[in-house]
DNA sequence: CAATGATCATGC
DNA sequence: GCATGATCATTG
């Protein structure tokens, strides 16, 4: 497995220019250079690509929740992408708290607190690419937009009004312009707090928060580079 | 054939 | 069970 080590990057700068100086390399060649074994597919490892550059960016490996870069505050996301550069996969933000949002808001989430500063690492990863031939792309440092930060807040505030109005098991994958919420738990038989319409506690499947494929595509390509 | 719903590994 | 990292795979 993957372990962490100690070349945290000292600056944004820093980390910026050596996520970009792996574009063009394949998962093949990062791995080799970290002495690490490629899986022959992701069924068992689904997420050795983020676990890989992490590692080789020299993030905080593990389950602290805090951002991969503590003292850059920047969130680390690596992402699949087909060779015109859209995602072929939502992207999981964060868990979606159930319980005990009342005064919760857009300004103290932890979706905006999460997307504040994201390195997006994309990856030419189609399917029928095998996982060392696959080729990480143009890596860059975004945070939303005003106008992509009012998109996600109004998802945002859609979906934890149907939380709060016990309407959790009435979402679905289709609610939500950018931001969807879906099942994230080990299976179907995981299940967490929650409450229904009548204000009656009851167990239900954990979800979490996704961004869909129309809008990271559309950060993709406002940061290609022509050239 | 894209998207929704389901699932896999690991650490604590 | 929850938080980290995501992709799988059935279905519409």
């Amino acid at each position: 497995m993957i372990t962490p080590v100690e070349n945290i990057p000292a600056s944004e700068q820093a980390l910026i220019e050596k996520a970009q100086s792996l574009a063009g390399l394949s998962l093949g060649e990062i791995a080799q250079q970290a002495n690490i074994t490629v899986p022959k597919n992701l069924n068992r490892d689904k997420g050795w690509p983020g676990l890989l550059l992490e590692y080789t960016l020299g993030a905080t490996a593990g389950s602290k929740p805090e951002p991969d870069f503590p003292e850059l505050g920047i969130e680390l996301k690596t992402i699949p992408i087909n060779r015109q550069g859209k995602p072929l996969e939502t992207t999981f933000v964060s868990v979606a708290p159930l319980t005990g949002m009342v005064g919760s808001n857009w300004q103290n989430s932890h979706v905006k607190n999460k997307l504040s500063r994201v390195l997006w690492v994309p990856i030419v990863a189609e399917r029928d690419i095998p996982i060392p031939e696959r080729i990480v792309a143009t890596p860059f440092l975004w945070s939303p937009s005003p106008e992509e930060e009012n998109l996600l807040a109004c998802d945002w505030q859609e979906l934890t009004d149907m939380i709060v109005l016990g309407e959790v098991e009435n979402i679905n994958g289709r609610h939500g312009q950018v931001m969807q919420l879906r099942p994230k738990a080990a299976n179907s038989k995981a299940k967490t707090d929650a409450f229904d319409k009548h204000g009656r506690p009851f167990k239900t499947l954990p979800r979490g928060f996704y961004l869909k494929i129309p809008f990271t595509q559309m950060l993709i390509a406002k940061h290609l580079r022509i050239g």
